[in-house]
DNA sequence: AAACCACTTCAAATGACCAT
DNA sequence: ATGGTCATTTGAAGTGGTTT
């Protein structure tokens, strides 16, 4: 659960200090006792959670016990309508905190203490946070909500007539035993082995390469798609899997995963920056691509299923085991190839 | 012992919905 | 329209503990 910038919402939205701390304390107690708020919403936007946290007026008359497990020392029906609607609260700040608090990034750089002993921040135990690319878009005068945007705007993506044909083509590709690349897999890209031959028992595909420089094969499709060539027409722009999963056949040379992304954007998009920045870019930017590529993304989820990835995986996993008891690389590769063949979901 | 603080609980205000 | 019922929302009151 992240207080701090849900503390930074609520005040931008004009709520209460006392309010505030209120709120904060109700989610607080429902993540001790029904787990973590943010785990809740990656999951269900916390729909479940909010399924217990359900009573009415006639559950009180009839005493039924509540759902939830929070205990509750006074009055259930209000009790549990106070957290209900902390809990809302919370959902409303995750929804659509990247817009909120980007708007007053620059109001004021006080940071909001949250249940934190006064005395420890007197003393300089707490010191406020510290972030430079805060202190640059400060320094420049430059808002994040300005900065997000222009890494939306920039970002290269081919058109979609394009992307269409180069989809169906690619697949043509896997199925029909045509060459088709994948990234290496792990140190030395040892475990791209398993993939090439994982690839042969999945499709019959026995041409599945290993891309020679690791990206020789997306720098070629964009450079078809869009026009631009690295270094001849087009500068300081970087190509890039919105959705990784550069091992997966399917993924690596769909022209719908590869953009070109202005360099000065790219440490939003990566996991080099910490903080909330690149989660809140990626929130949006994904945002967009969900729009943009929505055909694609379902496409390739029901691919998962069609090709009846699991089961394939586990016939083709104890396969080897037969021959080669269950090694290390084994165990790294199935870790690996189940991240690289996982569902797309927003 | 007074002031302060974190946290929980409660009561009142508000508004949606429904039957009349 | 009117009144009743209910869920939701809000912040003040209450509680129990720590700091000054």
């Amino acid at each position: 659960m992240n207080e701090i910038d849900f503390a930074k919402w609520m005040k931008s939205n004009g709520y209460d200090e006392s309010t505030i701390r209120s709120r904060i304390s109700n989610c607080q107690r429902v993540s001790e006792y029904e787990g973590d708020l943010d785990v809740h919403y990656e999951k269900d936007e916390c729909k479940s959670l909010l399924k217990r946290l359900k009573y009415s007026t006639n559950d009180k008359r009839e005493g039924i016990s509540p759902r939830h497990s929070i205990p509750i020392n006074g009055d259930i029906y209000n009790g549990t309508a106070t957290l209900r609607q902390a809990v809302n609260l919370y959902i409303k700040f995750r929804n659509n905190s990247h817009f909120d608090h980007t708007k007053n990034i620059d109001n004021d750089n006080k940071e909001i203490v949250i249940n934190k002993k006064k005395v420890d921040i007197d003393k300089g135990l707490i010191k406020p946070k510290l972030d430079s690319y805060e202190r640059f878009l400060k320094t420049f005068n430059i808002s994040k909500f300005d900065l997000y945007m222009f890494g939306l705007n920039e970002t290269i993506f081919p058109s979609i007539e394009l992307v269409e044909k180069q989809w169906e083509n690619l697949k043509e590709r896997i199925y029909n035993n045509q060459e088709v690349s994948i990234r290496g897999a792990g140190r030395d890209a040892k475990g791209t082995k398993y993939y090439i031959d994982f690839y042969k028992f999945l499709f019959g595909n026995e041409n599945v390469r290993k891309d020679p420089t690791n990206n020789l094969a997306p720098q070629k499709i964009i450079e078809e798609l869009t026009g631009y060539k690295r270094n001849v027409n087009i500068y300081n722009y970087q190509v890039s899997h919105i959705f990784g999963r550069t091992k997966n056949v399917f993924m690596f040379e769909a022209a719908w995963n590869i953009v070109l992304v202005p360099k000065i954007i790219d440490p939003f998009t990566g996991h080099e920056t910490k903080g909330i920045w690149p989660k809140e870019y990626q929130q949006l930017f994904r945002n967009e691509v969900f729009k943009k590529y929505s055909k694609y993304i379902n496409e390739y989820n029901k691919i998962l299923d069609e090709i009846d990835f699991h089961k394939k995986l586990s016939m083709y996993i104890s396969n080897i085991d037969k021959e080669n008891a269950r090694s290390n690389e084994v165990i790294q590769f199935e870790k690996s190839v189940k991240r690289e063949f996982s569902e797309i979901v927003k």
